[in-house]
DNA sequence: GGCAGCATATGATTGAAATCATATTCCAGA
DNA sequence: TCTGGAATATGATTTCAATCATATGCTGCC
């Protein structure tokens, strides 16, 4: 099943199909078809700087959408390149702008694209936080420790040997809970 | 005039409100009554973790909305605290909802939600490089070196010191110039 | 015109996270 | 059941950005 709004959508505008690592799904320049959701796989969206940098934009992950803006634009602005094979949902450009018609559909992403900007906010506040430990006890409060401790660690932008150091000193400052390895709970 | 897509809303949807500092716009657990606009001024958002620590959840600066997302929502998540005085518009809830089932509104509003979210990846992207150098420099070809070097420099989550140094760097290497005090550009 | 405040700029020192290294546990799959 | 890979965990060392310090240029304003 597709995520919030796009499963509102009429499955004419899907296209599933299958990438392999290096394909790329659109080139700067090219004209928009639409936005995609990741099934599975690794895509990154990238721009090249004017001295051949490669700058990355942006890497989508499993049952998160991108090249959302692609729908109100007539070119893509950047690459998309696969990065790990997979699988994923184009979503035709049209069919979204047609479904902003819709209130039901327009409310659910608005509703959605609301609740993203809300969660990259904190996340921007959360890795502003200079100490290692900080931002890693501001993460647990927030609640991004919810996978892995090395996943909370790339969510935080620290390595995870400092995550792992900066829980050991909360859970020795009596902050955090460690009821077994690898599980970290607020006291 | 507000921003895109408020704009488009009629005027008996808006209210406009001078704050002082340490005015407390919502708490949290407070029903919502809609979103805001700050005009001039600072406000934070904040929440209270469970021993107390205040966790900044976001920083509206001029010209910009927030607590969108109480829009689809009950109750205020977060405190909004006034750090300096100035004023702001606020933007009825139910005037919002109202407004989807404007398709010139919902396409707006979706427009400017992925722009939106669109920016915060990269600048996240961004933020996530290591190295000063290559921080500042990526920073640079995003076209984030608009204002002044001290605004760059919060945006890129580096002290100024750091990201004069890296200009100076960059200067040096022959990667950016510096045509005069102050300004900065790709060679 | 003088002063206060801020941006620009750079040097010296410090500190904390990255990096490198290593060991153990856990789990999936052959 | 064995094996390989990843997550967990922590120690030692290094690196580089933060911090502290200082100076100058620019601007607004009283």
């Amino acid at each position: 099943m597709l995520p919030e709004p796009y499963d509102l959508l009429p499955t004419t505008a899907r296209q599933s199909q299958t990438i392999a690592a290096g394909d790329a799904l659109f080139r700067q320049g090219a004209r928009t078809r639409g936005l995609y959701v990741l099934i599975t796989g690794r895509v990154h969206l990238e721009r090249v700087g004017p001295h051949g940098e490669r700058l990355i934009i942006h890497r989508a992950t499993s049952g998160t959408s991108f090249a959302e803006a692609s729908v109100f634009s007539e070119r893509y602005h950047c690459d998309a390149i696969v990065m790990d094979a997979g699988e994923l949902v184009r979503i035709d450009k049209s069919a979204v702008l047609a479904a902003f018609a819709n209130p039901d559909f327009a409310r659910a992403y608005g509703h959605q694209a609301a609740q993203q900007v809300q969660a990259h906010r904190q996340i921007m506040e959360i890795v502003a936080i200079r100490r290692a430990e900080d931002r890693v006890m501001a993460g647990i409060v927030a609640g991004l420790l919810d996978g892995t401790v090395v996943d909370f660690a790339a969510r935080l932008q620290l390595t995870h040997e400092a995550t792992y150091r900066a829980l050991r000193a909360l859970v020795e400052a009596g902050r955090v809970n460690n009821p077994s390895r690898g599980t970290y709970r607020l006291t």
